[in-house]
DNA sequence: CACTTGACCTGTCCGC
DNA sequence: TGCGGACAGGTCAAGT
């Protein structure tokens, strides 16, 4: 499910709401969604709220975090009353009886407890390029990262992480419908004028999902348990059949290194 | 080495 | 109405 925009959306969700709150007790209902020892969290306190591409952490007192990974159906509830579902994996109670779950239908999702001390040597946060709503994502340092995959299909490689942190088949499709690039053109035969092209239009779709509050086609909610309005707005994604909104020619679904991708074959033509 | 496919799971939708 | 197959926001590992 969530790409940069959803997993931010939950996080201004969350930390306005359980910062300085202290954990009361954890349920793992389903162990392969926790990796960790979930007795550790009991009694500590909420400081912060972060996210680092698509993974939200939950810093905790004493140098401890709470890591987040929805993959493709995950949610976070936070809620006082409602019933843990059919797919609630894990609960945390705040000492506010309020509660959080982490509902994830396909469990795919994680939630991990790690120690600050691992998160600075943590292969993962090294393997993440930049945050591309940071100041540090130049189109220079993006093309750097891109060029390391000259033959793959320019979808693909925005998709990968290592390039830019955070953007998935959602917003890659947006964005390269805003740079008006066919997303199955080879890297290597862009132009630096559509690497820049590229590289707003990846800033301008994750902020635009921001602004709608994510997007859902099936599972994603924020924090409260409401949909986002994002995918009202798109230009291409999920629209094969429809018109264009800035040509008027029919939306296309391709399929391009085994993901659904959609593209306006008028605003995106060229050369593959 | 670079790229593609399959696997991880559950659910829904579509065609026969 | 039932059944099989394709597909769904992501990311690894294995295969070519």
């Amino acid at each position: 499910m969530p790409e940069l925009p959803e997993v931010e959306t939950i996080r201004l969700g969350l930390s306005r709401k359980i910062i300085g709150l202290k954990i009361k007790k954890v349920q793992v209902i389903n162990p392969k969604s926790f990796i960790g020892n979930p007795k550790i969290l009991k009694g500590q306190k909420v400081l912060n709220v972060w996210r680092r591409g698509k993974v939200l952490g939950i810093q905790l007192f004493g140098n401890i975090t709470l890591l987040f990974h929805l993959k493709m159906s995950g949610q976070l509830i936070f809620t006082k009353g409602q019933k843990p579902g059919k797919h609630t994996r894990v609960i945390l109670d705040f000492d506010n009886g309020f509660r959080l779950f982490f509902n994830d239908q396909r469990k795919f999702g994680w939630v991990k407890v790690t120690d600050n001390s691992q998160l600075e040597i943590g292969n993962f946060f090294k393997k993440l390029g930049p945050e591309p709503l940071e100041k540090d994502f130049s189109w220079q340092v993006f093309k750097s990262n891109l060029m390391r995959h000259k033959s793959l299909p320019v979808k693909a490689a925005i998709m990968d992480q290592t390039v830019v942190a955070g953007v998935g088949n959602i917003y890659a499709a947006e964005a390269l419908f805003l740079a008006q690039i066919h997303p199955g053109k080879k890297v290597g035969v862009l132009s630096g004028v559509e690497i820049k092209k590229l590289h707003r239009g990846i800033i301008k779709s994750l902020q635009d999902g921001i602004a709608y509050r994510g997007s859902t086609m099936t599972h994603f909610k924020d924090t409260e348990g409401k949909k986002g309005d994002f995918l009202s707005h798109a230009f291409v994604y999920r629209r094969e059949g429809e018109k264009c909104k800035k040509c008027k020619s029919m939306i296309e679904k391709i399929r391009i290194s085994g993901r659904g991708t959609y593209l306006c074959p008028n605003c995106q033509s060229g050369v593959q």
